[in-house]
DNA sequence: AACTATTAATAATT
DNA sequence: TAATTATTAATAGTT
């Protein structure tokens, strides 16, 4: 399509190599701008010419970008993972790690046993027993350190009360008090015990089957009982 | 150029689209090898029919990725930033459950119990006691199908050197034996069980210490043992 | 950059 | 679906 046939092969004359270039990227952008259209394709079209000059043309329903992630995934070349092989490696690690984590969870929570040996579940079992007694321990070491706690305060209170009662005695039958903020042991803290409280005896209810859900070990639901 | 002149806009018939779309597509690629030697450019095609369809050109000097990066480059538009960063959170996101999955199992074996509340002792311990439980009726279930196994071994073999001991009682004092293999139970099977056995009753011995690492509850060990 | 003779691409048809 | 062909579109060489 010109005054005469060509041979495709490198233009040798740089000038008119550079005309051409310039003429044949116009074609080619009508081109692919066309096929978009009629056709209703996506079509990404870069060049750079032999001097580095830049074009392109993108399809006005996408992106570059898009077009890009498009061709990841069909030609099943992954053009970041060279970039980032290291990442997509420590993920990939990460993953099959969360993965063994979980399932030695759900085999402590006594799921998924049926692919452990015999001595596999000896080990576990084992293990379950001292888990359970380490937490069982500090189960009533807990215990025994808020009951002190609230036994202390119990007792100031009292010792409160009775030093505001004497004091009334020992004045006129009016109703006004004189105590205000003296620093001594204040109710609001004292009453803090009836939600520890509550919370303290609460561990003789227990339901039948736990609901253990991400890492609460059902606690929310204990705590609604 | 054709029959008729068209209108470029979409082509409504769908077969005549698709046909269309095949035949400027072979026209499209043409013009793209054809400016890569030319002209010595280089250039990316990325074509998606319609329907899908995927189609490529890269200048033989160069790659699809390169031609990304050095369209980076000109254009300044960053296409693997926007990749790093969902990289970058997915890491994040997969390492925080890595910690935490990390901590149950610790708070799970009796460690890190620190920060924990009442009531989440009282979860895990009802939790812990539950599992156990369930851990401890799975293990006698394979001990119990193990020893049944065994069982029907041995009483096989038993028959098996009845049966023996009376055919040679039968037979004349010479040595040699007619038996050969006749389809009954072997030795080599029945031998097999003086290797199960030795798991079967080593979960009397246990240690003080179990030694968890990683998933095997310390079976390696107590295999040893 | 514009022109035009010529080839190349392709729309309609088979 | 794949060839054929009449026609338009692209462009090589020229101005």
């Amino acid at each position: 399509m010109g005054r005469g046939k060509i041979e495709i092969k490198r233009i040798e004359n740089p000038t008119n190599r550079q005309v051409t270039y310039s003429k044949r990227r116009g074609g080619i952008l009508k081109k692919a701008r066309e096929l978009t259209v009629l056709c209703d394709a996506e079509v990404s079209l870069i060049m750079f010419s032999g001097t580095g000059k830049f074009s392109e043309y993108c399809s006005p329903t996408t992106s570059t970008k898009k077009i890009f992630d498009r061709y990841q995934q069909v030609s099943g070349i992954n053009l970041w993972n060279s970039h980032y092989e290291k990442m997509q490696n420590h993920l990939n690690k990460l993953k099959d790690d969360n993965n063994k984590l979980r399932r030695e969870i759900r085999q402590r929570m006594g799921e998924d046993l049926n692919d452990l040996e015999i001595d596999e579940l000896r080990g576990l079992e084992q293990n379950l027993d001292n888990s359970l007694k380490i937490v069982r321990e500090r189960k009533y070491h807990v215990i025994n350190t808020q009951t002190e706690t609230y036994k202390k305060k119990l007792r100031s209170l009292h010792e409160s009360h009775a030093n505001l009662v004497r004091a009334l005695e020992g004045k006129d039958d009016n109703g006004d008090c004189a105590l205000g903020d003296n620093g001594g042991p204040d109710y609001e803290t004292a009453l803090g015990w009836a939600n520890g409280g509550s919370q303290m005896f609460a561990f003789c209810i227990q339901p039948c089957q736990p609901n253990l859900q991400e890492t609460s070990y059902g606690s929310h639901d204990l705590r609604l009982a």
